[in-house]
DNA sequence: AAAAAATACGTGTATATACACTTAAATAAA
DNA sequence: TTTATTTAAGTGTATATACACGTATTTTTT
């Protein structure tokens, strides 16, 4: 990684490639518990507003990589009865959607075997992590 | 993005965020020369060694997102006419690819588009992509 | 030289992404 | 009130990812 005829070009590769690092990482570890990646990231979003319920649209707006595909995500954690789905009484239009008892089980899971993961092995301090979200927020200032 | 335990937690949310809206951003540019930013990567590894041809596993292995799947990508270039793929006389087991013509010419084409694009967009003096390489390096220093 | 292990490529499957499109319902405009 | 527009959810399709597996070939071991 060091014939850049720029920094600037380098960080791209950079960037992209470590963010696949970090989501290889995570799956591998979310892999034991049996849910992916993005399973985790709507179950996380859920537990933000438990026990309110939160339709198809608020939990897309929240996701990492804003996806059109929450539905579907959303269908295999039905399935896996973590996530229990009504129709909206409000608007019709709208699904309605909440935790169940073992959805919150597996997060709380996943969550600590996750978090004593990386704990271990991101190498920054909490000074140059600071710096890093400083740059990475102007990176894509104009965005 | 401010109510976070600590900042390193928030670097890992802000790093898969940023490396996502740089990606959507590359493949929204591609799309209008008809190429997906994945495709992009293998014309371009391609090309780093042209006129030499190249390997499935040696593509495999420069690929930003180390992925199983070159075989696939590497179909649908051919199906372009943007690679030749033919077998190798060294060892049997290998295919040999290397771009076409008209693979050169839409990799100048897409990379044109997009470092113009990305000059613009991307907000960092070189200075602090520099900075930003160092700390993405540090990141994954335990890897 | 024969058997075993490793390698390169490809395939199959479940999941996800990106995007266009459909449908039903809610909201705004006429 | 009726019509038009917007919105929420979901579906279909092409592409990609991750991973397990199969097959042919090469390399290593015995």
């Amino acid at each position: 990684m060091n014939t850049f005829p720029s920094q600037k070009q380098k960080a791209g590769l950079n960037l992209l490639y470590t963010a696949w690092w970090l989501k290889s990482l995570i799956s591998k570890e979310l892999k034991g518990v049996g849910i992916t990646h993005e399973q985790y990231n709507v179950l996380r979003i859920l537990k933000g507003k438990h026990p309110e319920k939160m339709c198809v649209k608020d939990i897309g707006c929240r996701m990492i990589e804003r996806s059109s595909n929450v539905p579907r995500i959303i269908d295999r954690l039905v399935a896996k009865k973590y996530v229990s789905r009504t129709n909206s009484m409000l608007d019709k239009r709208e699904t309605v959607n909440t935790l169940t008892a073992s959805g919150i089980t597996i997060l709380q899971n996943a969550t600590l075997i996750m978090e004593a993961r990386l704990k271990k092995i991101i190498a920054l301090s909490e000074q140059e992590a600071k710096q890093l979200n400083e740059l990475l927020e102007m990176y894509r200032e104009r965005e």
